[in-house]
DNA sequence: CCATTCCGTCAGAGAATCTGACCATCGTCA
DNA sequence: TGACGATGGTCAGATTCTCTGACGGAATGG
């Protein structure tokens, strides 16, 4: 597991540092605009809540946790007032976690740092190079996403 | 911050995936192989040791934790016999932590692995978009890890 | 109609992470 | 040569994150 030397690294060590360059930035963004109760394993749940809301199980999958971690999480985000569960009708079981209130608001910052983001990466890349990594990625996760 | 949906999702969360499932490959092939005693933060830590050591600072930094962290982390891999400290011959204050005893072992099994792990990305994406995908990477992580 | 699976919660335990403080050492500068 | 700021690492405590197993209710398929 120790081949950090010069030897050339790993490409999911690779995907490190692009994956927590974001987050970071998402947070430092939530946290400067007042967002200050947001932690990162909160905001790993929150970013996948889809418009018109995500069930648990459907986050926790995404987010590569257990259903209790992911229920821990949203009961954070929804007492800070982030979100909020309704009934999915579709299946008496099941709840739709949804952006409510204060997270529509954060919603905003986080689109915003991201456009920002990936305008830097793709400066730094250049387009066609950017496009190429997109691509790459996708396709790689069609086997490494456990749920897709 | 929500916008997993139809949307197309930016680099960092696709970073997610293949990060995650390297890691994943490699805790189970470890457990597989006996080595069911080390915990994915302690590989994370324990992956970025170098050939003759790494200092505990460096070590955090490249894991992007805290010196707490890490150090915690090297108490546990130390306890359990991966790794030792040993004076940094350098520098009074510093010392390296180096691969130990069961951790060589581990070595072996963790770049078996991740050869495994790439030989089928390598197949699945082609080798030319595998070629552009680290090239891509690597220049991403100049602008991304923070302590480069 | 029944067995199996799914959904989400509960309880408890352990791992991971952080801040602040502290001490020893190093490097730089006057 | 001594002072000072920075660095390296540890200590203590607190909080967050994560997991397993169990459970009850709802949905699904044979």
């Amino acid at each position: 597991m120790a081949d950090q030397a010069a030897e050339r690294q790993n490409l999911g060590l690779l995907c490190f540092y692009p994956h927590r360059a974001l987050e970071s930035r998402l947070l430092a963004a939530l946290v400067a605009a007042g967002y200050d109760d947001i932690t990162t394993a909160q905001g790993r749940i929150a970013a996948r809540i889809g418009p018109g809301g995500t069930r648990l199980t459907a986050l926790a999958e995404q987010a590569l946790v257990t259903k209790q971690t992911a229920g821990h999480l949203v009961d954070q985000l929804e007492k800070a007032g982030y979100v909020r569960r309704v009934p999915d009708p579709t299946d008496a079981r099941a709840r739709l976690v949804q952006m409510a209130g204060r997270g529509l608001e954060v919603v905003a910052v986080a689109r915003r740092v991201e456009a920002e983001v990936e305008a830097e990466w793709t400066a730094h890349l250049g387009e066609e190079a950017t496009a190429q990594l997109r691509a790459a990625l996708e396709r790689l996760r069609e086997i490494t996403d456990p749920y897709r």
